[in-house]
RNA sequence: GCUCCUAUAGUGUAGUCCGGUUAAGCAUUUUGGCUUCUCAAGCCAAAGACUCGGGUUCGAAUCCCGAUGGGAGCACCA
């Protein structure tokens, strides 16, 4: 064993880690160590003395089956396994509220949610988070379902948490009358400072016919403020979580799918606890904002005697200087710094769709992500990298120039050419008329001399005869293709212009960008024409790009 | 302020539960090479990490204690 350490670390090995070794696999020697160790260093010093050939000789003649190569170990695939999981048994959810665009955030707990269920052949629930009337709203609630359905998220259940109002009404006062609820009718300050001071107000000792009563009274008379449900949890607690919290609430807001039904709503701790219990929920994962609030869940729960799911966390997803949330994007769009909720420069599923991200690119990229609750500034160059893969093989190759110049070649032999449309893949050829008038890149001008030759792509080598503003040149029969500028070109006579919109990072830390949105004017061939809005192009030596209409492209990556 | 969570290369992670067969694996990034009628893709190679300080142990990324950095919560939002 020594010998073969030796060998592979370049003819030299020492004794701890030889110790190690014979210590790790071979545990029955670990009551033996301090003799075995005296043997292993006399070992080793022998086989230290050793050239690294006669090391290998010793070990050709000896132990020949140390030369096989090692098997590497194989990582683990996929989302680490549940604890307590059943095959077959395991139900994961998605409740989303519908208060505004998805984004990226959303697509990590769907997607995390959703392959746990497939993983152990369980199922999988949407279920829409309405409980605030005053947020929420059909536009949403619509938004997030074409997102899901974009990156390809299927559901075995869909429902809404107002599904069951009846239930947290029947529920809530089972908790009032068991006395681990109590209406407060304290002013919201108060109830503030009491929670920080951790001290009980005088609602708390109120008795069980009062409380019902003021339920009663939350119905008609009182008005949203005037009294809210509190759990009874423990004042003294350090998660101040668990400082008795609202459990319902006052809201007159017309709810986006019951009208004014309803009027006192359940909160996010009354509702989730509820909804996962009774759903089946076995495991619930959500981001880590939330982690102070499984306590509470599970005690909630247990007042009520309902079975509890295991709950895990994960750290939210966010991309360096691309803002996820509303507070910041609504003023924006206000402001006219962005145009929408699909701005290619957002993080929204919008917006990533537009700029030409695939979703099996996200749902990779949140793969490797891991479920780790370590803080992650994700960079946005890790998506691109899973996309690029992705794309790269159904991308059309398109010529495209930008800061264009004109070229003017004589002798032309042909007056169309045939190109392919992608190197590798079949996807058939196109034909691009020529008249000896094109437009090349200004990027490439620049480089160009008079009297060099260049290669226009997929047509044959021109020699330059007069360089400036304009370039001139004639063509050259067979022109060898080694060592020479291969550069794109368009017909002038044919150019289509399109706008070119390139994406950068809307916020500089918490400056806003403003030269976040390139836009270029660019000179494609009118084969752009002929694809469909939506289809993914690689313009040939400048990147990926979206086609977002038929005048304009969005950069989506090199 | 109080409470909780967290810490592995430039970045994102695997390994940590159960210390040794991993002098730390993968991806991305960067650089070089091969290939190529693209500066793409593909292939090959190089570079680069266990936050710090103690302790336990023959042996610590892994267990314990402390410090420090980062994040979250302390809403009648979810």
């Amino acid at each position: 064993m020594a010998l073969q350490n030796a060998f592979e670390h370049g003819g030299e090995t020492r004794d701890k880690i030889i110790l190690g070794k014979i210590l790790g696999t071979k545990p029955e020697f670990r009551s033996k160590v301090k003799e075995i160790s005296v043997n292993i260093s006399e070992i080793v010093s022998a086989v230290n003395q050793l050239s690294l050939e006669e090391q290998e000789i010793e070990i050709k003649e000896n132990f020949p089956e140390i030369l096989i190569p090692k098997e590497k170990i194989v990582e683990r695939e996929g989302l680490p396994e549940l604890k307590d999981a059943e095959q077959g048994k395991v139900i994961t959810r998605f409740p989303p509220e519908p208060n505004g665009y998805p984004h990226i955030g959303h697509a990590k707990a769907a997607i995390i949610n959703s392959e746990y269920a497939k993983m152990y052949g369980g199922k999988f629930i949407l279920r829409m988070d309405d409980t605030n009337p005053e947020a929420e709203r059909m536009e949403y609630h619509a938004a997030i379902k074409v997102g899901l359905e974009w990156l390809g998220i299927e559901f075995d259940i869909v429902k809404s948490t107002s599904d069951d109002m009846e239930l947290f009404y029947e529920k809530g006062i089972e908790l009032i009358n068991s006395g681990k609820a109590y209406v407060c009718t304290c002013k919201r300050e108060d109830i503030s400072k009491n929670r920080r001071e951790r001290k009980a107000c005088k609602c708390s000792r109120g008795d069980i016919e009062k409380n019902n009563k003021n339920w009663e009274k939350m119905n008609d008379k009182f008005k949203p403020g005037d009294a809210i449900v509190r759990f009874r949890g423990d004042m003294k607690a350090d998660n101040a979580v668990m400082r008795d919290p609202v459990l319902f609430r006052i809201i007159e807001g017309k709810h986006y799918t019951l009208g004014e039904k309803y009027r006192i709503w359940p909160s996010y701790d009354m509702a989730v606890a509820i909804e996962d219990s009774i759903d089946g929920v076995t495991h619930a994962y959500r981001s880590k904002e939330f982690e102070l609030r499984k306590e509470l869940i599970e005690a909630i729960l247990d007042a009520l005697n309902m079975r509890k799911p295991a709950q895990g966390f994960f750290s939210r997803l966010e991309f360096k200087g691309m803002p996820i949330s509303k507070r910041i994007i609504k003023p924006l769009i206000e402001e006219g710094k962005v145009t929408w909720y699909d701005d290619p420069r957002l993080p929204t599923l919008e917006g990533l769709r537009r700029r030409g991200i695939k979703p099996e690119a996200i749902r990779k990229f949140i793969m490797s992500l891991g479920l780790t609750k370590a803080n992650t500034l994700a960079p946005f160059d890790a998506l691109e990298a899973f996309n690029r893969k992705f794309v790269d093989a159904d991308s059309i190759r398109l010529f495209m120039v930008s800061n264009a110049k004109k070229l003017s070649v004589k002798n032309l032999p042909i007056s169309s050419v045939e190109i392919s449309n992608h190197p590798i893949n079949d996807m058939g050829k196109r034909t691009i008329d020529i008249d000896g008038n094109f437009y090349i890149s200004g990027e490439d001008a620049q480089t160009i001399k008079e009297g060099s030759q260049i290669r226009l792509l997929g047509l044959g080598n021109i020699h330059i005869t007069k360089q400036g503003i304009e370039f001139e040149g004639e063509f050259v029969e067979n022109g060898d293709t080694k060592d020479i500028p291969k550069i794109q070109w368009v017909p002038q006579k044919t150019a289509h212009e399109i706008k070119m919109i390139i994406p950068k990072t809307l916020f500089n830390g918490d400056e806003f960008n403003e030269d976040s949105l390139e836009e270029l004017d660019v000179y494609t061939e009118p084969q752009y024409l002929q694809l469909k809005e939506g289809e993914e192009i690689q313009f040939v030596r400048f990147g990926y790009c979206r086609k977002d209409s038929q005048n304009q492209a969005i950069f989506t990556h090199k």
